[in-house]
DNA sequence: ATCGTATATCGTAATTTTACGATGAAAATA
DNA sequence: TATTTTCATCGTAAAATTACGATATACGAT
């Protein structure tokens, strides 16, 4: 990657590109599930649930708090993750938005 | 990366993984566009429109390719390269329930 | 004050991604 | 037949990703 010319993408573009990154791992789809169904917020409680090291998760949930998805709070030793409400919703609209541009034009060559 | 242990999640989360890989550069992005938008389908016309080089573009073609989500029809010495129908609405399909599924609790711990 | 627990960070290694120019292959054109 | 056009692939380099164990930090409990 020699020089970034990602400034020459547009900010939808980069952003969509930034969220996708950040649910491509399975681990970091597993992470976000676990938050939505479970009340297990904690780092320790994902690491039994999942099969990697605790820094390994510890790397992914800070992917996801970069992303802005998913925010941590500091409660004495541990550390309670949950969604970002506001950085949710704007997640789901751009993805969704994506989603939606991205289909089959009138005049499809083949 | 050790040893890749990937095969402990799921096929939806796998799946929905390789999906958002696919779709996590800005220039991946800008080419779905392109062919929803236009009727430039040729490797030649993208690589007018972006800021890469034709090798790149070709790079980044074969990558979508390789999720599924567009195809590549040889026509002589172009290809012309569309959306995969069937695989596209997966795309969606895919996209659209992880999105969905990703929500805040109803009892959020924080 | 010491010990145990929870998590972030560091150091490191293997792999993957991204990018480019150069080259090759195959079809169309002169 | 020779040349041009179009695209894929190769070779390569830099950077990012993924993973782990070890360690540091910080809080709570004893």
């Amino acid at each position: 990657m020699a020089i970034t010319k990602a400034q020459l993408f547009n900010e939808k573009q980069i952003k969509a590109a930034e969220f996708a990154k950040a649910i491509s791992h399975p681990a970091r789809i597993a992470i976000l599930q676990i938050l939505a169904k479970t009340n297990a917020c904690y780092c320790g409680d994902i690491t039994e649930e999942l099969p990697l090291a605790q820094s390994t998760i510890s790397q992914h949930l800070k992917a996801l708090k970069s992303a802005g998805i998913i925010k941590g709070e500091i409660e004495g030793v541990r550390t309670c993750y949950c969604f970002d409400e506001e950085n949710l919703a704007e997640f789901k609209s751009v993805m969704e938005a994506m989603i939606n541009e991205i289909s089959i034009p009138d005049s499809s060559c083949c």
